[in-house]
This record gives structure tokens, C-alpha cells and sequence, in this order.
DNA sequence: ATAATATATGCGGAAATGCGCATATATCAG
DNA sequence: CTGATATATGCGCATTTCCGCATATATTAT
């Protein structure tokens, strides 16, 4: 399958497209991610394999944690997709919620969380945590 | 769905880059469409339908023959979606096939063709035909 | 070593997609 | 009118996609 065609059915689901709305301001683990959407670690992992996949994304473990970020090459070859997505970034519900909520989930990493893997829904609280987390070196 | 995904699916499918393809470079009705990637009606009839319902073709029908063209709202809205596939235009091999036949097919609408319906096959000669085609016009 | 945390993946099922066949609709010619 | 040509569409089937569950793997802490 052409390379083009393979990078457009990446971009062709609305999962994948609120990751990388994320990912256009900086690097991600998958904790933070599947937090910022609110969906499943199975979800968040399975569409980031996709995006990588696809050449849009870069991996890199640092201990237990791996860090998704745009890759290189993405950058380069389809900077005027990219660009077009940032260009929508206002318009759409979703993505401002997402942003809301990866915030949140930053802080309480700041704070010290640990045990992000649970989902936390939109209104639990959950107390501030002991151990080191990726958000820590904030 | 957001509309912005609509347009993504529609573009992450072979047959309707094929077409696009060759719809960057002026209307064709449907006819032409699939002698030129050789495929069959239904398939060239729904696949078009697809990218009108994204918002990337209008259509305009002219007495027998509907012909389709980039819509003005895509060439506004998508034209860096559209110059990456511009950039890409050499780069694929059935893409250059596709103009060959395109012309051929154009050659024999000029030449006064009918019944244009049925698949030619690569190789198949079709004698000289008598009456209008969509191709005489030009 | 065991336990806890973070991520990936095999499997199965529900839904979406792609397309051929037959048929419907539209237009034109006679 | 009938018949020919061009396009669209309902239906059914094969394939693909998406995702949850359970489990596997990797890393760190104790």
C-alpha cells in the first residue's frame, strides 16, 4: 500500500487524530495520553502503534514509561498536514476537553502520583501519590 | 464525525486517490473515470460518491454524463492536502498507467465513441464508433 | 526472588468498508 | 412509445477495523 494512503487511514479515526492534536505541543507517555482521552491503556496503546506505524510518530522507553512524540521525518514530509490540523485546533469540543484533562493529569503527576494506570473518569479525585512518575521532571 | 476525519477517509483508499489524481488536472465524467483505472462502474460510481459526500468533488450532470471536478471549497479548504498529493504524482507507478489509459480513452471519445460502458481491458481493440461522447467537446 | 506499575498483544466479536451483481433511474435517439 | 447508453443504488458477502478482555512482557521497587 502506498505510503500516503497508509499515513491518511492513520489520520482517519478520531482517537488517533485527539492523540496527535496532543502530541503537535511535545512529547507523550501513553499514561498521559489514555488519561488526557479518558479511554482504555488497550485503546491508547493499540492507536499510537498505528501512528507510529504510519511514520507520524516516534517511541522511546525511559524505564517503565515509553514517550510518544512526532517524529522527525512526519514533520518534515507532511508538515502541511500537521499544519492543517493545528489550523482546526479551536473548532473542536473534544480536543479543548482532552487538553483540560491532560493538565490535570500533569499536575497530579507533578504532585507525585503514582498508579496513573486506572482511568480516573471525569470527577474522581484521587489523593496525591508517593513515587516518582514521568510528569516529575516537569 | 468531524468533518476534517470525513475528508481522511475518504482520501485513505487507493481507488479514490487514483481518481483524485486524476481530477487535479480538470473534470472527467464517470465514464472517463473508469476506463482510465480500469475498474468497474459500480465501483467508479461509489467511489466518486464518496469524495462528493467528503466535500472534495461537485458533480454537474450533462445530459447523459455527470462529470466531476475538484469542488472550489476543497481547492480553498484542502489545497495543502492537495499539493502533497500533487508532489506526489510521479512517485506511483499505476497513478502514470492511469493517465495513459485516460488519454487512449480520450483519443477514442474524440474519434466519435459509444458505448463506452463496458471495461476495455489493457489490451483490447474497440473499432471506431459513430455517435456523441462527453470527449467530443473538446 | 516477589510485587507493583507501564505498555504491548493474541483472540474474539461487533461494526464498518469495499465491491460485485442485479436493478433502478435518467437522458437521448429513433 | 422502445431501445440504447450513463449513472446510481439495494442487497449480500468477504474483508478490515476497532476495541475489550485476558495475558504477556518490561522495568522498577522491596
Amino acid at each position: 500500500m502506498p505510503e500516503l494512503i497508509k499515513v491518511f487511514k492513520a489520520l482517519s479515526d478520531e482517537t488517533r487524530i485527539r492523540m496527535l492534536h496532543l502530541l503537535l505541543d511535545g512529547e507523550l507517555c501513553v499514561c498521559e495520553i489514555m488519561q488526557a482521552l479518558d479511554i482504555s491503556q488497550t485503546r491508547a496503546s493499540r492507536n499510537l502503534g498505528i501512528l507510529r506505524d504510519a511514520g507520524l510518530l516516534s517511541d522511546r522507553r525511559e524505564g517503565k514509561w515509553v514517550h510518544y512524540s512526532l517524529s522527525q521525518e512526519a514533520a518534515a514530509r507532511y508538515c502541511a498536514l500537521l499544519e492543517l490540523l493545528r489550523s482546526r485546533q479551536g473548532e473542536d469540543e473534544t480536543i479543548v476537553a482532552d487538553r483540560t484533562r491532560l493538565e490535570k493529569a500533569v499536575k497530579m503527576g507533578e504532585a507525585g502520583g503514582k498508579g496513573m494506570l486506572e482511568r480516573t473518569g471525569e470527577n474522581k479525585m484521587i489523593e496525591a501519590r508517593k513515587t516518582a512518575s514521568p510528569l516529575t521532571k516537569r
